[in-house]
DNA sequence: GAACGTACCGGAGGCCCTTCCGTTTAGCAA
DNA sequence: TTGCTAAACGGAAGGGCCTCCGGTACGTTC
């Protein structure tokens, strides 16, 4: 169980040179080509970056681990976000403003949403996935131990349940319904009194 | 109102034969296709039918489109039982009833599972997704008549929450997880005492 | 029963995904 | 420098999705 962070034992060799400039140009090809259009094809970003398709898929195996990557920063942004909600603020009330907060970002950009799709698809490494498990459990556990949420809950039928929201379909009325659903996800949460 | 079955209004011409018989052999080729492997591609199931690849996008417009007619009856079953437990049963009973129900079909075939997943994303016509928010709007007016379910909430917002089931990944825990997350679901409906 | 308009057919074509393997090259060692 | 080797590359190949349009034949009308 100990947890000391340990110079790792100098595994074989490193990443080649060019296998890491690479990869850097691939994510950036794919930023542009995103912008552009959210469903650019993988074959077109590997184009647009000057690299066989062979690669991109050897650096990214899946569409999500590549915008997982993309969207990194801010996928740690939602993540942090939890953990301080979960610490200064009430239990219930930290609980709803994260999930206002995971429904704006997934409709915004969608990194969060590739995570959570990539989770619930079983495919994703322990990288992102174990930390956005680990918020989530932050959130719940406050809310048990001040006896307002269900002890006992799994965080990863939590993100199932969130993961609805990236399918609600976009328009005027979208805000509103993931508002509606982010309520009845809450409600269940909660110890009934 | 009425509803009596009454002669349609002789349409500008009826369908041509050639293309029942053609929508049959999809149908049957399409079922034996899907009971080997449930991944069949379209394609294949076109060139088992012994009909070109246009035959059956113009038939079927999406995969949904062709497995939801194949298990029309199963799905009607459900929108049936649906029905028939708002009326016989306690409300919040014939609630969770309906939904293990919803969940047992699902993961054994799957057509209720493309309804569903057809209709959240968008694209299907009423024939099924009608009766299918019927079927839970019944449900819920019942409880919500007897004061133990929310009133007003809205049936699609549930059927989408019903979705995640078809996203459980398979394996042993999946049956344990389903009845979790479908408690939790179930609690987020009911009325907060 | 012949002729015609149109509903319907079929499959080629364009694009994409994903894998696989022969070829290239970075980085180390002599 | 020169070799050597494993890491990394690239793109061809195989298969699927979906669209589009020239051709076929059903059903109707005379």
């Amino acid at each position: 169980m100990t947890d000391l962070p340990q110079q790792p034992p100098t595994p074989p060799r490193a990443t080649r040179s060019d296998a890491r400039t690479n990869r850097a140009r691939v994510l950036a090809a794919a930023s542009e080509a995103l912008a552009e259009s959210a469903n650019a094809s993988l074959t077109s970003i590997a184009k647009r970056a000057g690299v066989g398709v062979g690669t991109l898929y050897r650096h990214f195996p899946t569409r999500e681990a590549l915008i997982v990557e993309l969207y990194h920063q801010e996928i740690q942004k939602v993540i942090d976000l939890a953990h301080d909600l979960a610490a200064t603020r009430p239990p219930l009330e930290a609980l709803r403003a994260w999930f206002q907060e995971v429904a704006r970002y997934g409709q915004l950009k969608y990194g969060v949403a590739e995570v959570i799709h990539a989770a619930t698809n079983g495919g994703l490494d322990d990288e992102h996935y174990g930390p956005f498990l680990g918020a989530i459990g932050a959130l719940l556990d406050a809310g048990a131990a001040e006896g307002t949420l269900k002890a006992g809950t799994d965080p990863e039928d939590v993100l199932l349940q969130l993961s609805v929201l990236w399918r609600i379909p976009p328009g005027p009325g979208a805000a509103d319904r993931a508002a509606r659903i982010l309520d009845l996800v809450t409600d269940g949460l909660r110890v009934r009194t």
